[in-house]
DNA sequence: CACTCTCCCTGAAAGC
DNA sequence: TGCTTTCAGGGAGAGT
């Protein structure tokens, strides 16, 4: 759900709300996966939205009162923007009202997300972006960066897609199919690439998650876009989730690496 | 520092 | 049918 591509179609349907100002915010859980910053509405209350962007699965709004709140979606968050509200649906942990009477809702039935606030000059400085790595669709991910992150790793790429400190974005559905696409085997330690390789990968990760933001990211159980329209680019799945399946001969194999689903054809996946 | 494992939480789906 | 168990997309923090 909430990978680079669920971020990214998120923070379009939240385009709309660009130059509103903020009503007020409302916290109802007060302790997601870190405790929610008790001043938020103080924070933002009556200033203006000048910014919506994305950084790598964060979500970052910018006010014109000088501080960025900061949503990460976890495994299960979802924004709503909606109109109107009248009840509280279960789950609905937080709520940012503007005066044109459109609300954006964070649901999250794990609690795993988080919502911070920050002083927008500041944002640099926090850990969870400063430690972040290279956007995966940034431009300066490239064969020079990606080799010498991982020429000398002894752990499988499909580890190291997942690592943000390496490449910002990708998560655990995406890495399945971006390798598939590639045709590496998940298992490939990083240091066992070679040059072609890695500029296939570079290439199988832009090309998958490009499609992906094309199709409105996937909707695993219920994702949905802030609009609550579903994506459906989980059609478009090669291997993930298809365990057991084929492609012509080939079948699909589920292992589990570092506690994780891997889903991969080792017949088609042949680099090795 | 780099790597691996566990855990946070709720609900859907599978198993019995 | 209904109760129990297993598993889930992220990532921090502890342990090695």
């Amino acid at each position: 759900m909430p990978e680079l591509p669920e971020v990214e179609t998120t923070i379009k349907g939240l385009d709309e709300i660009k130059n509103h100002i903020v009503h007020k915010v409302i916290i109802h859980t007060k302790q997601l996966r870190f405790k929610v910053p008790y001043n938020i509405n103080k924070k933002l209350k009556n200033s203006r939205i000048s910014k919506i962007k994305r950084i790598a699965k964060y979500i970052v709004i910018e006010s014109d009162s000088n501080f960025s709140l900061i949503i990460h979606l976890g495994m299960s968050g979802r924004l709503k923007l909606i109109s109107n509200k009248f009840k509280r649906d279960k789950h609905d942990h937080f709520e940012l009202i503007l005066y044109n009477n459109k609300i954006i809702i964070y649901n999250d039935p794990r609690k795993f997300g988080f919502i911070d606030i920050v002083e927008t000059a500041n944002l640099k400085k926090k850990k969870y972006i400063s430690n972040l790595g290279i956007d995966a669709l940034s431009k300066e991910l490239n064969y020079s960066y990606l080799s010498n992150k991982i020429s000398k790793s002894e752990v499988p790429i499909k580890q190291i897609l997942l690592n943000q400190k390496i490449i910002s974005g990708i998560g655990n559905i995406y890495a399945s199919e971006i390798l598939f696409d590639a045709k590496i085997s998940p298992l490939t330690p990083g240091n066992k690439l070679r040059i072609s390789h890695i500029m296939k990968l570079i290439c199988s990760i832009r090309k998958i998650l490009k499609k992906a933001i094309k199709f409105g990211g996937s909707s695993i159980r219920d994702y949905k876009s802030a609009d609550g329209t579903l994506g459906n680019f989980q059609k478009n799945f090669k291997v993930y989730n298809k365990e057991g399946k084929k492609i012509g001969k080939n079948s699909i194999l589920r292992i589990i690496q570092y506690g994780r689903s891997t889903f991969y054809c080792p017949n088609i996946q042949n680099i090795k």
